[in-house]
DNA sequence: GACCTACTTGACACTAAATATCAATAGAAT
DNA sequence: ATTCTATTGATATTTAGTGTCAAGTAGGTC
């Protein structure tokens, strides 16, 4: 938080005394999060400011937006800050970052055939992790 | 359509005038379009119903929901009725649909690393389609 | 063709997620 | 300390979708 602090500076954007109270808040979660959840351990900031810092957020790459299988959507704390793709399950929750060259690759390999200029992209996988598989 | 309609009845569901209705205008619309939109164009048709309708037909492959990469959703009719992945243009709105193995696999590998027990997944791609980046 | 019954519909209320407005406030540069 | 502009908070509004339930109808049966 303190790296993300730093980078709000850096890009120009004032470290007010609400966006600290929400990157903390942000810090000490540590599941996925909904805005309505985040909002709930912030009475004293308003609803519309932690809407509005969590897209600053991640638009800085230190939250990012993650679509579960049923359309809804929760954030997470980027670990790497970097573009990644999510392992996401569906018993605990949890969500998991990756990066794969290789993937990325294939990606970028179809959108060449297809004569298209890709921008970005994104890949979701949904499942069971690890610890969910084994005990259930 | 027609095999649309096939496989409402196919797989239990009752082909009532609304269903009908809402097929073709859904056949009728050549972009991917929003419920809203869809709603606007059948007007004797309950909104709830278009709603209804649209989720069931995606249950069924026959349409398939778009993921923006702003977060809003749009609805297409599927090509391929099959799973597949999407070229979305940022210009146009076009989409597009592919498929590949190779990805699908290179998808597989990153989930059996982690111990993941992959069900389904996801991929989005947005930028330029070959007609909007030539025409710039 | 009439009948039955469960599936489906339409109208409407409601929820959830997010944005728009705008006067008041407060970073941070000087 | 002053000033200027980004930011905030309160509130209204939008957008997308779901819940409820009485009334309607598809489609199998006789």
């Amino acid at each position: 938080m303190t790296d993300s602090t730093e980078r709000l500076e850096d890009t120009g954007y004032r470290l007010t005394a609400p966006r600290r109270a929400v990157l903390d808040a942000i810090a000490s979660i540590n599941r996925p999060f909904t805005i309505e959840e985040l909002s709930e351990g912030l009475p004293n900031i308003g609803r519309a400011t932690v809407f509005r810092t969590v897209k600053l957020l991640q638009e800085l790459d230190i939250v990012c937006r993650v679509p579960l299988e049923d359309g809804s959507v929760r954030y997470e704390r980027s670990r790497s800050g970097r573009h990644h793709h999510h392992l996401i399950c569906s018993v605990c929750g949890s969500v998991t970052e990756f990066s794969d060259p290789s993937l990325d690759a294939a990606i970028e390999q179809n959108a060449t055939s297809a004569s298209f200029e890709l921008e970005s992209h994104s890949a979701e996988l949904y499942g069971r992790c690890d610890s969910c598989r084994t005990t259930s």
